[in-house]
DNA sequence: TGTTTTCTCTGACTTGGGTCAGATATCGTT
DNA sequence: AACGATATCTGACCCAAGTCAGAGAAAACA
């Protein structure tokens, strides 16, 4: 049934808006190269570039050739490693970049001027919903160190809204000191990765969660937060799955948590997904329900 | 604001499901091959094939004769003008057709697998009612002869749900009769063309409208009537305005309408789009409200 | 120090997706 | 019967996009 709604409207996307933006963005130029001034950016590295656009080295380094030769770009070697270069836009290449963007943004809104303010902003609003459902299709749980940049991020943000959402704040106490409980053998840290390259850096993060050893056989579920903009999608239901599986063939036979009575949905979906409340089984001061579940 | 959100849709739509798509549909041969099983469906003329792709001559003769080579195809001339081919699926070209579509399919459903089932159907709700919005964002209002088959269809359309809805039925009387009224000088008849080459043949029509010369100076608009699918959708005050705009250049200086009380959503568009009520102008039996509007 | 690896670049090549200018056959009209 | 218009096909070309096999320079390593 969705599917051929998916492919019905992928259909019209493609001849309304994707095919079109494609056109104009040729500006005399082939269009890979316009796309490698957007990728540029604030200026990088050769290798990042054809990593990040999965191109063939020979290729981009043509390009990027065409590109100087009209003046749009500039290259330097990297100080660091002069076999790297380092590519960055030249003034005109920035006002090139500009002007692509300007022209995008007429033609989306050419294609939408016949639709009245109300109607516009429901299109906005219905194709942001989509865009977050198939982010949310398309995530990956990844089990990462809990001192890497992008498991910092996440638990800063997880910190931050407990502190926004606590009566008398939160403190976590020395940042990263637990990090060690969610290192194996003794535990996994798992953040929700965004398949989204054209995000950039820590919008890659979805969401986190934590699993560590409380005693044999009984592992505890903590840290779990979803990014605010991926809530409503089903992904903490899908992550909760996930760390269970974990706990699971790390050898665990039941998991329990902890969570503050303010954190409403949480509190439900652990019902709903077969949690069932017990006694206190720790002294974390925030802590006042308690729940256990046999995996 | 609704312009960034459409491209920032649009960067990840072409990402996850547009660039996939093309993929796969090249089997071994160019994707334009593949694309023509699709387009020749139950068998067309070559010409056809030529004008609803916009392709060259010489480059569809060149792909028909590859897919001929790989027994897709058969053409054969066609009986009424030797100069023309007819061009059909063999069986093998629709059991490949088949499976291409199978393997669309099988793609979408592997992306939308990790959602459950609310995400799933809550996916097509949104992008079914983006696909409508894109639709009526893109349509076109054409002036065309009431006799033709797509004012032919509209009309039978608008009168099957006027018979629906009015207790007792409609009658329309003989069918066509006043199809002179809406023919200039004395009047036009307007359809809302869908921008749809993919759906065939009448779901292009997404509505239709009439003016007509009442007296000197005044007109009226008669027959309005939107797609039930494409409605809530902001179409029917553009027609209106269209129709208004059509009476005013034809040189009246007021605009009247009757409708019926069962028509709720018209009658309250009428009054928020400036008419009054006035008098009984006419001895239409199914009117019961009567309006007016200054141009 | 010499060897291997890494990074970028160059030149040669391929493929898909076209365009364009006739050639050929048929049709419609005079 | 002749002439122009129409439908299709063929061959010659074009360009964007990308692959591949080295070459040369610098860095890393043993």
């Amino acid at each position: 049934m969705s599917t051929s709604t998916v492919r019905r409207f992928n259909r019209l996307h493609t001849r309304v808006l994707g095919v079109l933006d494609d056109d104009f963005l040729s500006r005399g130029r082939p269009l890979g190269a316009s796309r490698l001034l957007f990728e540029i950016g604030d200026g990088t590295l050769v290798a990042d570039l054809r990593d990040r656009l999965d191109l063939d080295s020979g290729y981009v380094s043509r390009l990027l050739r065409s590109l100087e030769a009209d003046d749009l770009v500039s290259t330097t070697p990297d100080p660091t490693d002069s076999r790297r270069r380092f590519v960055s836009l030249t003034d005109a290449g920035r006002r090139e970049r500009d002007e692509l963007d300007r022209l995008s943004d007429r033609h989306v809104d050419d294609l939408l001027a016949p639709l009245d303010p109300r109607r516009r902003s429901e299109l906005a609003d219905v194709l942001d919903h989509a865009r977050r459902l198939l982010i949310a299709a398309t995530v990956t749980f990844e089990d990462v160190d809990p001192s890497t940049p992008e498991a910092l991020f996440a638990l800063r943000s997880y910190y931050g809204e407990l502190d926004a959402t606590f009566e008398g704040g939160f403190d976590p106490g020395e940042p990263g000191a637990d990090g060690a409980d969610y290192v194996r053998p003794r535990g996994r840290f798992v953040i929700v990765r965004i398949d989204d390259e054209s995000e950039r850096p820590f919008a890659t993060v979805g969401g986190c969660g934590a699993v560590t050893r409380l005693e044999p056989g009984v592992a505890e579920i903590k840290r779990m937060w979803i990014h605010p903009e991926m809530r409503g999608l089903g992904l903490a239901g899908r992550l909760l799955r996930h760390l269970e599986d974990a706990a699971r063939s790390d050898g665990h036979r039941r998991v329990r948590l902890d969570t503050n009575d303010a954190l409403l949905p949480a509190i439900e979906m652990y019902r709903t997904s077969g949690y069932a409340e017990i006694d206190r089984y720790n002294d974390n001061p925030y802590a006042r329900l308690f729940f256990e579940k046999a995996l």
